[in-house]
DNA sequence: TCGCCGCATTGATTCAGATCAAAAATGGTT
DNA sequence: AACCATTTTTGATCTGAATCAATGCGGCGA
């Protein structure tokens, strides 16, 4: 195909079906750099509950999140845990600048990874300005959605905090569709005890606000993790904000 | 002083004498683009309470923080208010990137400030990949801490949030000193409504486990804002971790 | 020095969400 | 298809923090 020619002439031929490339940070890089960083590069699956990055532990190599959801959390002494963030795709995992990761990174579900090492990622930033603005970009998005959840976790109330978090869920949905649908069906990526530990909350508590979603006829589900999201704007009022 | 004479020879004179330099993004800089920065900058003096930028407005400049807290916030329709973050010297105020400001950033104590324009910033980040880098170190710093203060809003007790309120502004205070005082004597930047929106709390748990504290023998107070830790070790672990 | 006024503390009561407990749905395995 | 383990839902009760309500205290202007 002549667009594709255009295009995709000199990329590697793993890129040119990478669905998160032009999001991610590889969209920076030149095709002549993309060759360089693809030599260091591995397309790794996993299954969901891979562990990914442990906490305090030294970071050996840093992956393009391709499909699926990673889940980034962290412990207290007593085993109390809070997940922290989700990555979804093109995002970038692994803390640059750093020895060890500060969180915990475990794949909330089956997965596809592009993983290559420190090096080459360091190799990657110093050719390109582009590159380093990207990584700067994605660090301050990461921060913008911990201070949104900051909020969310010290000022709302349970039923307030499931509703985010199935709007967060639905944004990332849209994020794939060329335009929103009015009524999404959505795989959720996380069990009801991951969802409590991502908001603060307990398994019975998420389940109870989820029932109430259900009875105030916002939400409708498959089953437990497939839910139909019936209206958009009772969903987004529900959630405080 | 020929020590002076050797480090400081064709830097700012405001900046000889900044004790914010070295840690922040100016310590990146050369003598040269230093004063080029310089040509750009106010150094200002603000009373607690001022607002230095407003959540959804422009931003108009950056500024460094030279002495005083900064606190930013963000704030649910209805009025609830999160602090999200607080920024003492040698930190960088202002989103790099963005026209539009996510957070309002007010002035938590009397402070002074360096602030320049965002053409000024740009350049000196265009001039100089040291610089690139520190920003974007601060900007991955301001996210271990927020991730940091998602468990904390999560998971811990009321109890554990206050202790570990009082255990950042000691290690703050900490990093102003040569070496860790044994029982310092710290003046709270926040009043305790503020930690209360700090801490996802109210105003009287505040207090309630200020007094808690107190009765543990692990603090006292001069006053309501003048806080001597007596027990640094039973304050760590009084914040759950 | 006195008398406010806003902030902080303390006490009494209520309530949202946690905990404890059981039943129901789900999904994999033989 | 029957079984079992796991996850989810629902119900009953408890509890930590919120709310409601005084009271105390300190700093500041008159």
């Amino acid at each position: 195909m002549a667009r594709q020619d255009i295009h995709n002439s000199g990329i590697p031929l793993v890129c040119q079906s990478c669905e998160a490339r032009h999001g991610g940070i590889c969209g920076a890089l030149s095709p002549h750099e993309l060759v360089e960083l693809n030599k260091h590069t591995k397309r790794i699956k996993v299954r969901a509950g891979t562990e990914l990055l442990a906490e305090e532990q030294p970071i050996t190599s840093y992956s393009n999140v391709i499909s699926g959801v990673v889940k980034l959390s962290k412990l207290l002494e007593d085993g109390r845990q809070q997940i922290v963030g989700l990555q979804f795709p093109p995002d970038l995992l692994g803390r640059p600048f750093r020895e060890l990761s500060n969180v915990t990174a475990e794949a909330a579900t089956d997965a596809e990874l592009c993983t290559f090492t420190r090096a080459a990622l360091e190799q990657a930033v110093n050719g390109s300005h582009a590159m380093t603005t990207r990584l700067h970009e994605q660090s301050l998005r990461e921060l913008d959605e911990a201070r949104e959840w900051m909020l969310t976790l010290g000022r709302k109330t349970a039923y307030e905090k499931v509703a985010s978090f199935l709007g967060l869920i639905v944004s990332a949905h849209d994020a794939n569709k060329a335009e929103p649908e009015r009524e999404p069906s959505i795989q959720l990526p996380l069990s009801r005890g991951e969802m409590a530990d991502f908001l603060g909350l307990t398994i019975e508590t998420v389940s109870r606000q989820m029932s109430a979603l259900r009875k105030h006829e916002i939400i409708e589900f498959a089953n437990a993790h497939t839910v139909r999201i019936k209206d958009r704007v009772a969903l987004n009022a529900a959630s405080g904000s």
